[in-house]
DNA sequence: CCCTAATATACTCAGATTGAGTATATGATA
DNA sequence: TATCATATACTCAATCTGAGTATATTAGGG
């Protein structure tokens, strides 16, 4: 065990798996990458979808996937960068871990032991290029996935007339596992989640709101992997559009990364194009997180924290004065341990 | 492909992945479950550590781990609470998911193909019981593997005395790796990274500086892994105990996360008894966090965000006035979106 | 038994930040 | 040129924050 040779092998720690379980085990796991890639364009927030044959369920939209070859590549990254561009003809720019999905139980086979697929989750952020022609794929709202996330024009409607009372109807249902420790209730949790009761709506619950509408069996998917809840609704209403596999999730978790992210840090000008005017720059991050904020505080939030800089040029024909052009100020990232939009809602 | 039963086996996306790349090449992928299991003791802020043989470089110390087996676990967490209660017999309270680490070049012999080990690292916080007796493992200092961490008796001084000359004259060579793209500068991010010329300490930046060591080849895993920048030192200082594998690099991550965490989820209580003093609090706090707080701020901040309740009860010795005890306000997570302890760092 | 040291807790206050209002500048359009 | 629409500037009260000083309560020494 301790001879230099053993010790050479493990330096991955291989052998030590090796030894506590079986090689056949182990060996049955692929790992896949799946990109969520964001864009805004004409204010409205897009993912990339690849359309793909559909599934049981008769879902067609899916993220961009592809293996993690481990002989070709370094790292996760690189991998990922390579075949989205060679998929979709997209150069990513930024890019950054999500995370990664394993579980059994969200298979159309519920009893599968089969090879499991773990997929690696990934957000890319980019500028939309509306004259760039996708090789695969198409730019879709994100709020096409996720109705109910769509504040940009007030509390959706969707919530009241759909969800609350089919989400009030399943909490008020006794859990089939009972949680034994001090979980909080589903009661407690729906209210949360969706800001029921008087509850503040917390925008970057996106994963804890899709994961509540699955549990409840309120999404398509849920049907799909035959989860007991979705058997006990008469008719189920369709709660935005479906996708294959767990890219709803993962695209859910994406928009909750990105929605919590550019408050810290400056990525939301990873969507822009090099030269903007602040209007844009708001309607930009609208889109993300989706309440209307105040105009001039957000001026005076960006311009103070030293996000940009003007250009020193205008924008002509924007059905008034002038806007002044501004660019990001990269060197904000030199000064400030985290720069980002400190956004808080507000009129206007 | 677009058959019935071609359909159904792709549920998990294998027959895709399957498609584009040979099956050898993914086979070979084994998944490791990581787990950067955190406590505070006697206001120490500690890690379970796992002393294991020897690597080639003479490290001993590791991260408990062991592997995933999908037919045993439904989910990587149950997997991960499953072999930490075998391997040590702590039972995992919270819980949370790191980052997957995937890289090669991380392993002893670069050019290896073989096997990869994918390490999912994992975050677990718990209460540190002294009278309770670990069946594996010790509690050791997270600061004994990242001195230049610990702020708490002000500015560490191997940061002046070690890290800083040598970081400079990394700094100041030549990148190997013309980075083409508007990459930041060597000498910028050891700047904001660590600091110096009056740049601010960003307590959050554990990876980010440990990452910047390795690269400039002044910790042991980079001599071991054969790093170029590692061998031009002509004799290389210890900066803080190295780990096997890539495990100080996940314990970075996770002091990050936890540093970055408490200050907008209340996970500061997971590592409390049930019942304190609001100086014990701090204290703890504090012994994540680094720098001192302000005591009166410090109370404000967190009965003034409901976070704890007294018991009505008071501790007796405490070599002055008693002290209330307080507990945990769970409620808080149904009231407040992202109850945290928002400390700033202060004086006394 | 009282005085002092040590710790816990309470009160105060000026400066900064924030939310939100009103007012002015400037080009497009009828 | 009047009006509209949009961009930009200025103002102000309420709150928050950093940091100081003051008081309460115990232990322990003389």
């Amino acid at each position: 065990m301790n001879s230099p040779t053993e010790l050479r092998r493990s330096a991955v720690s291989a052998d030590r798996i090796v030894a506590l379980a079986p090689r056949s085990e182990l060996a049955s796991v692929e790992i896949g990458l799946n990109a969520a890639i964001v864009a805004v364009a004409d204010n409205e927030p897009v993912a990339l979808i690849i359309r793909g044959e559909s599934d049981v369920a008769g879902a067609t939209d899916g993220l961009p996937f592809g293996p993690f070859s481990p002989r070709e590549h370094r790292t996760f990254e690189i991998g990922l960068r390579d075949w989205v561009r060679a998929q979709t003809g997209v150069e990513l720019g930024y890019a950054e871990q999500l995370y990664t999905f394993g579980d059994r139980g969200r298979s159309t086979d519920p009893g599968d032991v089969g090879p499991r697929v773990v997929s690696i989750g990934y957000l890319a952020l980019t500028e939309a290029k509306s004259s760039f022609e996708l090789a695969r794929g198409s730019w879709n709202s994100w709020y096409h996935y996720f109705p109910w996330e769509d504040w940009r024009k007030g509390r959706p409607a969707i919530l009241e007339t759909v969800i609350e009372p089919r989400l009030r109807d399943w909490a008020s249902r006794p859990a089939t596992h009972v949680p034994s420790t001090q979980h909080v209730s589903r009661q407690e949790r729906v209210r949360i989640c969706f800001g029921f009761d008087g509850a503040s709506w917390d925008e970057e619950k996106v994963l804890e709101r899709f994961e509540l509408l699955y549990e409840a069996g309120l999404v398509d998917e849920a049907a799909r992997d035959g989860r007991d809840s979705a058997k006990t609704w008469q008719e189920r209403p369709q709660l935005g559009t479906p996708m294959r596999f767990d890219h709803r999730r993962i695209l859910a978790t994406a928009i909750g990364r990105v929605r919590a992210k550019i408050k810290y840090r400056p990525v939301i000008f990873e969507l822009m194009p090099s030269e903007f005017t602040l209007y844009e720059l708001q309607r930009t991050v609208e889109a993300i997180l989706g309440p209307h904020l105040h105009k001039q505080n957000f001026r005076r939030l960006v311009e103070g924290a030293g996000l940009v800089e003007p250009t020193g040029e205008v924008r002509m024909r924007t059905g008034g004065r002038p806007a002044k052009l501004f660019r990001f100020r990269r060197e904000v990232l030199l000064e400030r341990p985290a720069p980002g939009v400190r956004v808080k809602p507000g009129k206007s």
